[in-house]
DNA sequence: CCATTATCATATCGATCGCTACGAAACGCC
DNA sequence: GGCGTTTCGTAGCGATCGATATGATAATGG
């Protein structure tokens, strides 16, 4: 349901820059400096084009950092396969957050997460953006929660086991993670952390 | 070594508005809406006073900013007193946990932590405004840490513990828990996340 | 009652914000 | 080579940003 090119035009000057590219950077760009704290003077400095040329391309602001968050959030089926991939929905929580805490300290990369900080705050003007942030977030922990339901109706966690907390609580690891990288700690820290914080799964019934 | 009056001027004109009070608004709107992302006039209408009064009162906002946050912060102290009343280092961070949990939720307050939103991100020209909250989580995090570590001393947690990926994980948390307040969770749900966030924790040396 | 001191309200300051009008330039089509 | 179409760079729009100059006003000290 995805159309593979917007729109292959056939007439006209054709466009100077790299779309894909310059979306990139903006990215990089909204990460390492949040939505509202990123001017579109930074983003055309970063980009290489001028501001005429990214409204062009982007619509305006709001809609270049959306499909900036769209690229850095991936594709949400990615996701749900990897944690399907795992042998227990702990194996898979675990592996998620040992996932972003290598990406939290990336070295080519800003530091902590873009859905995280990008949109944590912000005016009133801008609770759309954080609203559709949120959003990402829901699914990220929908994805999560149906992947350790789908372990209690195994039996692979007790039965009873709620999920919910679970899910919550791989989701604020996620976030917090976040702080942690961007106030400096280094990647075996965060992944320290991320071990320890699954720590506490229920454990199996011991079936072997 | 704090001064405990600023400096009780014996002339001139009397301020016409309450210092602390409009110092408690300031709070509640940079909590609300972020640093960089709350304008001076948004301050000035919130806190009702004009801007000379402003600059007047607090310097700059950069320095009401940074008075806003030591105000939510609260006294360090007070804190180390409270994770040492409690009778293992679990149940103090448990009970830290849980009484943010409730602070995020708080319905005469904004959603979440201001520590962890209001600077989550933001432009160079903040970077030190940001540094000044990473210090005051360092800060926090050291007091967490110490009450860790006095309870491996003591026996109360199995000798080889390693501390610090517990204060890290409780550091991660109450950030995390932050983004979940901010998102719409209940007080509930942060409180179930609070506990699961504990159950891991390595378990005394069954002494009893 | 006047001098001193400090805060008050009004009216901005220059800089930057997100965004766009305008005309020249570069393509496919005929 | 014209023509239609689209993007280009320049230049600047109105609004808002953080911060202040200015002079009136309200207190204390003598």
């Amino acid at each position: 349901m995805e159309r593979s090119a917007p729109s292959p035009r056939k007439t006209g000057r054709p466009l100077s820059f790299d779309r894909e590219a310059a979306l990139e950077k903006a990215m990089l760009l909204f990460w390492e400096s949040g939505y509202e704290t990123t001017s579109v003077s930074d983003l055309t400095a970063e980009m290489g084009i001028t501001a005429p040329s990214l409204y062009a391309a982007f619509g305006d602001k709001k809609r270049l950092f959306l499909e900036a968050m769209r690229r850095y959030a991936g594709d949400p089926g990615e996701l749900a396969e990897a944690l399907a991939e795992a042998p227990t929905s702990r194996d898979a929580v675990l592996a998620m957050l040992e996932n972003v805490a290598r990406l939290y300290t990336g070295d080519s990369t800003p530091r902590g997460c873009l859905l995280a900080s990008a949109v944590a705050t912000g005016s009133k003007g801008a609770a759309d953006v954080r609203q559709a942030a949120a959003k990402e977030r829901r699914a990220i922990r929908a994805i999560i929660l149906d992947r350790i339901e789908a372990d209690v109706e195994r039996g692979v966690l007790p039965p009873g086991t709620d999920p919910g907390p679970l899910a919550d609580l791989a989701l604020a690891v996620t976030q917090g993670l976040s702080v942690l990288a961007r106030d400096g700690a280094d990647r075996d820290t965060l992944l320290a952390v991320a071990r320890a914080s699954i720590s506490g799964w229920p454990r199996p019934a011991s079936s072997g």
